[in-house]
DNA sequence: CCCCCAGGTGAAAATGATTTCACCTACCTT
DNA sequence: AAGGTAGGTGAAATCATTTTCACCTGGGGG
């Protein structure tokens, strides 16, 4: 396993991903500076030495742009429960933020293999920055067409802003599953569209149930 | 249609796809010249401009390999029945096939807007260059999880390259529809999933049935 | 025959980008 | 309190790349 990275280091690192994704080439130190806001280029040089000693990237000294992102081999165990990192493909001029676990109130285990979604299949409200992919792990919303093994893309938000009767996911213990949300009588209730699937319902500090966002779109392999 | 490209400099402009799928970044005027003998970054120079007059490339000016390739979406100008034109993002760099109207039997008139899809979602045989989205214009696989309206990213072949039993997209009339393909019999199957609506089966040689192709993956708008 | 075009050469000028140098500030640990 | 680590500032030095300038070449077409 790769030495962790630190928050900032972990912001330079998916900043790195996402401009690569983006753009079709790496950044420029001072394009990452201004994106973090760190005034000097050095500052920047330090940090990429940082990732590169950890294994995140190697460069290639004196090359203009010469970052490589390196891929991780995910290992068997480190695979994702349900959730997986999503990235944004978003128009240009917006800036990415990284979501660190550390940002969520529940530790939300991730891929780090990103998916590229169009932004065009999202609501102009969503922030982009806020998305990130789980896998239905039940079938309790097949009546509403979401099945188990389904990708859905959720916007990460607090359930105090969810609106009821929206799709929400929620961690029900250690498992991601999609219901329909809603607020009544200071209570969570999660509904399921399978008359073979119980609702559920909460008080909002339970621990054994976290919502993690608003389910915006479904992906689906098929065949 | 763009203009057409001398042979020179189609050389120049593959290598330009190739170095970027291979290294993650467009080539500098030196190793596009190391690669095609052209001594001169200037004799480099110059070409790149003819490949941005003619269309084939973006470029930005003083930037190290400020180089962009441009994907070309030439389609009809008016709006889709149901067929858009799926974008797929490859590797690093971007890239597009136009599907145009003549490859295919039947005219599928396609939306202008490119959409963005993940690679990974497809299965590895599949050819991203002939992969294109429909939308399903009716409820006959609501028991297999499509509904009206998804969106269904469709591998284009001839029917005779569908498996039995695959799910597959097909122009009824002048609708697209998903529905689960069979051939026996001599005949192509057409089989709903949902009891309200009718199996269909049509000789390979009807006008009214065309099989668009294999569906791959759904996506859907939630909320 | 002459002119134009696709393709080039070479070198110098002008930016872009990376690296190095010399210090600085929190914060955490011993 | 001392020392280490993460993260920074600014400017100068150096290397990388792009752009411009001036001029060359060989094959068509009028």
């Amino acid at each position: 396993m790769r030495e962790r990275l630190t928050e900032r280091q972990n912001q330079v690192y998916e900043f790195l991903r996402t401009y690569v994704r983006r753009n079709g080439k790496p950044p420029t130190l001072k394009e990452i500076g201004a994106h973090l806001d760190i005034r000097s280029t050095n500052g920047v040089f330090k940090m990429l030495s940082v990732l590169e000693a950890k294994g995140y990237i190697v460069r290639t000294k004196h090359e203009a742009r010469g970052i490589e992102i390196v891929d991780e081999v995910a290992l068997a165990d480190d695979e994702p429960p349900g959730v997986m990192m999503l990235k944004l493909k978003e128009g240009v001029g917006k800036r990415a933020r990284v979501m660190t676990s550390e940002t969520a109130d529940h530790p939300l285990p991730r891929s780090r293999k990103p998916l590229l979604l169009d932004p065009k299949l999202l609501p102009d409200d969503a922030d982009l920055d806020d998305c990130l992919g789980v896998t239905a792990s039940d079938d309790g919303m097949n009546g509403a067409g979401v099945r188990k093994g389904d990708t859905v893309v959720v916007e990460e938000m607090s359930w105090k802003d969810i609106p009821n009767g929206a799709m929400a996911a929620v961690f029900f213990y250690d498992r991601v599953v999609i219901r329909r949300f809603e607020y009544v009588d200071k209570r969570l209730h999660f509904r399921a569209a399978d008359r073979t699937y119980a609702d559920e319902s909460a008080r909002p500090d339970d621990p054994e149930f976290f919502v993690i966002g608003r389910a915006l779109v479904l992906l689906r392999t098929l065949g």
